[in-house]
DNA sequence: CTGAAAGCGCTTACAG
DNA sequence: CTGAAAGCGCTTACAG
């Protein structure tokens, strides 16, 4: 439309294939309309401060009047930056459906939106990594830098990224010699601990997942710390593994009320698990928190509105996402100072948790 | 590594500059070595059927010995494909931690992965529509074509898409010109109806979105039918705005189970919804199934693992997305029909439906 | 079946 | 403060 309306001078010369509204214009005819070189409307397009507030005028009224849009890949090619962004994370069952990674996705969109970037999304499947694409991902030249969420020790294909000087920062992990920026998870299954420890809870079962997992590690060394300095022992069979699943949590539960009908609280590693300890107590017949008390960690979205509402640990996904962006972006733009960043977290009371049924 | 390794007569003549490992290898390099030309090198790059097997050969070998990648950016340069897709969505809270997007989303990127195909995701922000950055994406070269999701009518500027010849198609939505693929909500909703009858239920309320939303416009009239025709009469006041979320599912319970005591069920248009449902339900004292049936739709991943269990609609959101993104590449290469795919839905039977607890 | 050349649409030194 | 020219690394007609 925009190209049909203003009265220009028909371009009806060369009438020839053009399919429709003739050829797309690019930087020359900006600069032929505005009577300057094509460096100069480059620089206007590049906010060069070397140009006067005159010439921008002239070359951004230009701009507008033929509705030039700069081409991205001649940009790219040309310059230093794709100013795009890949997530990478781990092929988890419909990761993307997971509102863990959810929330730190949102996060991150949001704010590389705000600050000019796009972002790609990546797997690492198997043959992924086996084809070494991640690497490709800088060698063709298709991002500037990469955020890593999900991953775990095991997942050693990240040190390629610090081998080879290529931009990656490590969301709710740490290691391979890469940025990170991370929730303090420790903190957040210290309150909880405590909290139980308070409600005069002794016998208290863990659902964990993979100790390969930084964050994981975390919350089970705080666990079991506080578990020995209130009670003075330890009990290796209260941590059963729930491997970060609502079907794994519940078979979890199950085992674990089986061995110990004595536990009268639970400590999930995330909100999922705990989703599947409270149906299975529901199964059981258990009122939670009466019988049970159950808390969660994360707080992701529908934590609120499960029977019973559930307590658990609000840990901020969407401003760590926001905040792992923004500093990937910094890096890129020449931050030499490693990135190491640690987000609170906090307690979030709900129903799920009272206190113990018989304190001992 | 792979630089340093093969004995390779030392480029020490012009040791100047070059940070590490030299400069990168490009096509030139690769000619040179092959000795045929840089047309040939990127015939065989591209599996251009001209190329003899033999020639092929020598050239892969020399590809393969230098690690050649080739930069895609000089590649969509010269090309007519930039191999990216967009993913848009509206700016809903956190869209990309709902389950029901998450989904969708996951089949979009596996198959696209699988078809050499990268995913952009973008959020249709208010300024970003007001700037038609939307039309950036085409016109800046960003992307070949884009998936639309979670859309409604009041999106009016998806039209431009079909207006300026972009390639744009749409998901469980249809309209504005545009190709689509979508769940069959329809036949979903006529499942849970006929469910809810047979087991002798005449009160039924539902819990609706937005009817600008194709898909919810399919079920609240499905819904209506249904009514109308088992019980003759029709009752808007059963129809209750819970805006798709969980928060005002749960709402909306509320006020319709105060003006309706009599309701015996509830059809929520989504599983979102019919969690607010169960909940209110938790907190009202009464029981579900026994006192109140509810159902919900989609079958999102922790359907299974609410208490109790919710009965729902499986609409194969993970499959849509798979073909969505495999018809839109198909467009992309050339196809010229007009895709318009409906994929079959069934009733899912858990825990939270029975028989009406008194039947009229 | 292969090669030499032009061109994709920008940015970036380098002069002036 | 601005311009002319080279170059980014490929692909694509066009010859041969």
């Amino acid at each position: 439309m925009a190209e049909t309306s203003p009265p220009q001078p028909a371009a009806n010369g060369r009438a020839k294939g053009k399919p429709r509204g003739g050829k797309r214009v690019g930087i020359r005819e900006i600069a032929a309309q505005a009577e300057v070189s094509v460096a100069t409307v480059s620089m206007v397009l590049n906010n060069n401060p070397k140009i006067t507030g005159e010439t921008r005028a002239k070359v951004t009224k230009v701009i507008d009047q033929l509705g030039y849009r700069p081409n991205r890949i001649a940009q790219s090619l040309s310059s230093k930056y794709t100013n795009l962004l890949a997530v990478l994370m781990p092929t988890l069952r419909h990761t993307m459906a997971d509102p863990y990674f959810g929330e730190l996705i949102s996060g991150i969109c949001d704010k590389a939106a705000r600050l000019g970037q796009k972002i790609m999304l990546e797997h690492a499947k198997p043959d992924f990594v086996r084809e070494k694409r991640h690497i490709d991902l800088f060698d063709r030249r298709y991002i500037d830098g990469i955020l890593c969420i999900g991953f775990s020790d095991k997942h050693t294909f990240l040190g390629d990224f610090a081998e080879r000087g290529d931009l990656a920062l490590m969301v709710n992990n740490v290691g391979f010699g890469l940025d990170h920026v991370v929730c303090d998870y420790a903190s957040g299954a210290e309150q909880i601990m405590t909290y139980l420890l308070q409600l005069g809870h002794r016998r208290i079962g863990m659902l964990h997942g993979s100790p390969d997992v930084y964050t994981m590690r975390q919350m089970m060394d705080t666990y079991k710390k506080s578990i020995a300095s209130a009670t003075g022992g330890e009990d290796d069979t209260l941590l059963v593994d729930g491997r970060f699943t609502e079907e794994h949590g519940y078979t979890a539960t199950s085992q674990l009320l089986s061995k110990h009908p004595d536990v009268t609280a639970i400590f999930a590693g995330n909100d999922k698990m705990a989703l599947g300890a409270l149906h299975c107590a529901a199964e059981r017949g258990l009122s939670v928190p009466g019988d049970l008390s159950v808390v969660g960690c994360d707080n992701i979205q529908y934590a609120a509105f499960v029977n019973p509402a559930l307590t658990t640990v609000n840990t901020p996904l969407y401003d760590t996402g926001m905040l792992a962006c923004e500093r990937l972006i910094d890096r890129i733009r020449g931050r030499k100072r490693p990135v190491a960043e640690v987000l609170p977290t906090h307690l979030v009371l709900r129903d799920s948790t009272s206190l113990a049924k018989q304190t001992q």
